[in-house]
DNA sequence: CTGAAAGCGCTTACAG
DNA sequence: CTGAAAGCGCTTACAG
């Protein structure tokens, strides 16, 4: 209904029933070619766009999805809002963006999501409080957790397997012959975090190397900081791994304010691999999160569940692969 | 309409009639008291959510904002998202999000946003291409260019002053003592491309001032690549503006490569203010691009033409502010 | 294959 | 201040 021109406008020009035009643009019930190019070209003359609120109204469906994204400094972000959003246009589905600030989702950040009866949820990097997980659950809207793992499995949760993904930088840097690490962790109370830092120092008491855990906030300025307190302290490890590349790019900045040469005096491990790792100027060895498959599991997901709703839930583990370059 | 509760079942729940239930929920004539609180206490009790879609088909207005953006790499739209998330949130609007990698926005890019019956639209460095342009022109959906300057004043443009921004730099350069300068663009089909070109030179024109001009994409890479086969063919200049900061990045690691000192051997001003320029290691001298006021006049713009359609037109530019940093 | 009619969940004159 | 009723633009049994 954009110019005031709806289906009946139509239907009067082409000669034709209002269900005849609703069936061309809808589907449903076949209709001759000779009433379909009537309806088209009445169409196109009055430049007629079928109202989605009242197609949605009648077969309560909405395709519309909303995707809940918490912090957008983080240049993966924005990589993870694309592949989203390019998914969903494929498949006839526009994105409702909600930014919020809650490592917590609280019900007033998706209260506008449920008037919009939004055909699936998906949350990046925040978890549900309960209020919303019974909202969420009561509604039938499949929704999933990308990058955060639930403690319980209220819902899907999708995320690259970050316990693996940990041993295994745990393991090499191990083999690289250090003997003395450091973890530095992003936002102590979110899943990622937790398990890389469990899987790194797991791995490190298997092969009895020192460590010391320092708590971050997952941004530039907090790996900086911290990083910079520990050479101030003089207790420079013989490697880091830092819980994303963001805060990995501080500690390597920090580092070369105090001129200790990586990967010769200690090495840097980041993780998401974003673009910027790429740079010449960090050049980053990182572990790289499979987004594409990631947002195509969770797409599948959620289209499915739109299809046939289950509500089954669980967690979703994707590998992903360890990407050297020259900070170790 | 979630979890199949509408106005109706609450109506039958609180013993009023329907019609005070859309009071409560929408205002209009006002309601007493004690309607009021059965109303709301029905409502909580089974979980009622007001339908947007029904509200929508009846009042004729949506409370969505399309929101188009090209490009979600450069850090400066993450930003700008957010602050356009935030700012319409308050004033109870949505935002349905669109991705493009058009730079002339076509029909299918937002046929969508019209199905939906968008309240306004909002389109960050991108054009329209004709069709579009009269297409909303018709529906008299307010329309704001956001960081593009159009030739042809169909809709309101909200840009930074990028014509006296560059004159500033020019002359700041100028002052600094550099006698020979290259201006690496952006895309050179964008206007703030050439705005930021054509201040910058019309300037050293008259101080006399050589320069050379390179053409760049706006992209690290660009940048990277442009500032090393400059480099490679030996024409240091005594100064570089850079079209935006992650070019200007670009370039600054390429000169590192190439152990050009700046701002001694050369000096290096970007264009954003994007947060990432404060790193130490590039402490960029850049144009701070004043995002909040940008994202304000557009929000204002937007809300007063929902309310009373004048389709004016035009451009605003708002002054924005060199940041001195230690590439100067 | 086609049309007339009911109905999705809401708002809003209208009458009281 | 309140309720009954019309109607927003569409889809979809239903009957033909």
């Amino acid at each position: 209904m954009i110019n005031g021109v709806n289906a009946k406008d139509v239907a009067k020009l082409a000669g034709v029933s209002q269900s005849s035009v609703s069936r061309v643009f809808f589907g449903g019930t076949p209709v001759s070619e000779k009433t379909r190019n009537k309806v088209l070209s009445a169409a196109e003359e009055l430049g007629y766009n079928p109202n989605e609120f009242a197609r949605s109204l009648i077969t309560k469906k909405t395709r519309i999805i909303g995707l809940v994204m918490k912090g957008v400094e983080n240049p993966f972000y924005p990589q993870v809002l694309k592949e989203f959003t390019t998914a969903f246009k494929k498949l006839g589905y526009s994105i409702l963006f909600v930014q919020t600030n809650n490592e917590e989702i609280q019900k007033e950040d998706i209260d506008m999501l449920l008037n919009y009866n939004v055909a699936g949820i998906i949350i990046t990097d925040a978890m549900l409080s309960l209020k919303v997980t019974n909202d969420i659950k009561k509604s039938k809207i499949p929704l999933v957790l990308f990058n955060r793992k639930a403690e319980k499995n209220d819902f899907l949760s999708v995320c690259t397997n970050n316990l693996d993904a940990s041993r295994q930088i745990a393991n090499f840097l191990h083999q690289k012959g250090c003997s003395n690490m450091v973890y530095i962790s992003g936002d102590r109370n979110t899943s990622t975090s937790r398990d890389r830092e469990q899987g790194f120092i797991e791995t490190l008491d298997k092969h009895q190397v020192e460590y010391k855990i320092y708590e971050s906030d997952y941004s530039y300025e907090g790996g900086y900081q911290t990083a910079k307190s520990i050479v101030l302290k003089g207790e420079i490890p013989s490697a880091f791994f830092v819980a994303n590349d963001i805060m990995a790019m501080g500690v390597l900045d920090a580092l070369r304010k105090h001129s200790i040469e990586v990967p010769l005096a200690t090495k840097v491990v980041g993780f998401d691999n974003i673009a910027m790792t790429n740079w010449p100027i960090y050049n980053l060895t990182t572990w790289e999160q499979p987004i594409s498959k990631m947002v195509e599991k969770t797409v599948n997901y959620v289209m499915e569940e739109i299809d046939n709703y289950t509500g089954i839930a669980g967690n979703i583990e994707i590998e992903g692969q360890l990407i050297e370059r020259s900070t170790t």
